[in-house]
DNA sequence: CGGAGTGTTAGTCG
DNA sequence: CCGACTAACACTCC
């Protein structure tokens, strides 16, 4: 269940062993996946005969980003567009039996399994796909012209490992929010990146209620805001990167998270900082853990 | 066993 | 334009 620095480290592990691997061979177990994204998925057997015959043959010549999407860019000028949502997964595993992976918490599984859906066969080892709830999604798209047509990316705001992400642009498009912080903060179409838990570690770490409404907001805190959005996502993707590398190192279920979340998953354990325990609230819908005491 | 909860986000409705 | 809610789906935890 990736956030940005997740889907970051992921796309940096496996653009080493992806970077000039030529496809092979593409099987496909569960249509919709390659099929459509959004709520109403609908199986397409067109789609999916382009999918696996279409990259045949083809090198993967980059991995870029944008938001949560991971764009695995090929030789003929097509590309997937892969979005991990909840649960996906991609795990590599090479001839050498070396595996990288990245995305929901790997458990100790065979390959393929189950939650198994895609499988790319590459010259130099075998990518999987991985989905128990089937959120996710990797479309091919004959060149990006036609990704970008499609408006998949139009409402997305900001890119915070940017150089565009200033103090000034994040500041103007804060402070015209009426809404609270956390859903703010949570709204894709602001600044893009911070799923349930960088909005909580990033409110705490401010110092910032995530109830709050933005436009109470004083410039002060919108700085710290600003500033420990740029501090704590780059962190975490280079913890991320760690023990994305390589999985066999990783400890089991829990993944690569929870050794640095000061708040997340932490509700009424002491705060890290004054030791009273942290509270919960939902706000839209989504759990929230923050320390009454030490955030204003 | 039943219900709530899960790192996402599109779509719908008032 | 907003916010609230739901759906897409499988599994885990009380």
């Amino acid at each position: 269940m990736p956030e940005l620095p997740e889907v970051e480290a992921l796309r940096l592990g496996l653009k080493k062993v992806l970077v000039n691997a030529t496809i092979r061979k593409i099987s496909v177990s569960r249509a919709k996946i390659v099929s459509s994204s959004g709520t109403t998925r609908v199986d397409n057997p067109q789609k999916v005969q382009d999918f696996i015959t279409i990259p045949l043959g083809q090198k993967i010549i980059s991995l870029t980003r944008r938001a949560k999407n991971i764009m695995i860019n090929l030789s003929g000028g097509g590309l997937f567009l892969v979005h991990l949502k909840m649960t996906g997964q991609l795990v590599f595993v090479a001839l050498t039996g070396e595996q990288t992976t990245g995305g929901h918490p790997i458990q100790n599984q065979d390959l393929p399994n189950k939650h198994t859906y895609i499988i790319f066969e590459l010259d130099n080892g075998t990518l999987y796909y991985n989905d128990v709830r089937q959120f996710g999604y990797v479309l091919y798209y004959p060149d990006s012209q036609t990704l970008l047509d499609t408006g998949h990316f139009d409402n997305l705001g900001i890119e915070p490992l940017s150089s565009d992400f200033t103090l000034e642009d994040f500041e103007s498009r804060i402070s015209q929010k009426t809404g609270v912080l956390k859903t703010v903060l949570l709204d894709q179409s602001v600044v893009v990146g911070c799923g349930n838990i960088y909005c909580d570690e990033v409110c705490f770490a401010s110092g910032v209620l995530p109830m709050r409404k933005c436009n109470t907001l004083t410039k002060p805190e919108i700085k710290k805001l600003y500033d420990e959005i740029k501090r704590i996502l780059p962190l975490a993707v280079e913890q991320g990167g760690s023990s994305v590398a390589n999985y066999l190192l990783a400890d089991g279920s829990r993944g690569n998270y929870a050794h640095y979340h000061l708040v997340y998953g932490k509700k009424g354990k002491p705060c890290a900082v004054c030791g009273r325990p942290l509270s919960s609230l939902k706000i839209t819908g989504r759990t929230t853990v923050f320390c009454e005491h030490c955030q204003k």
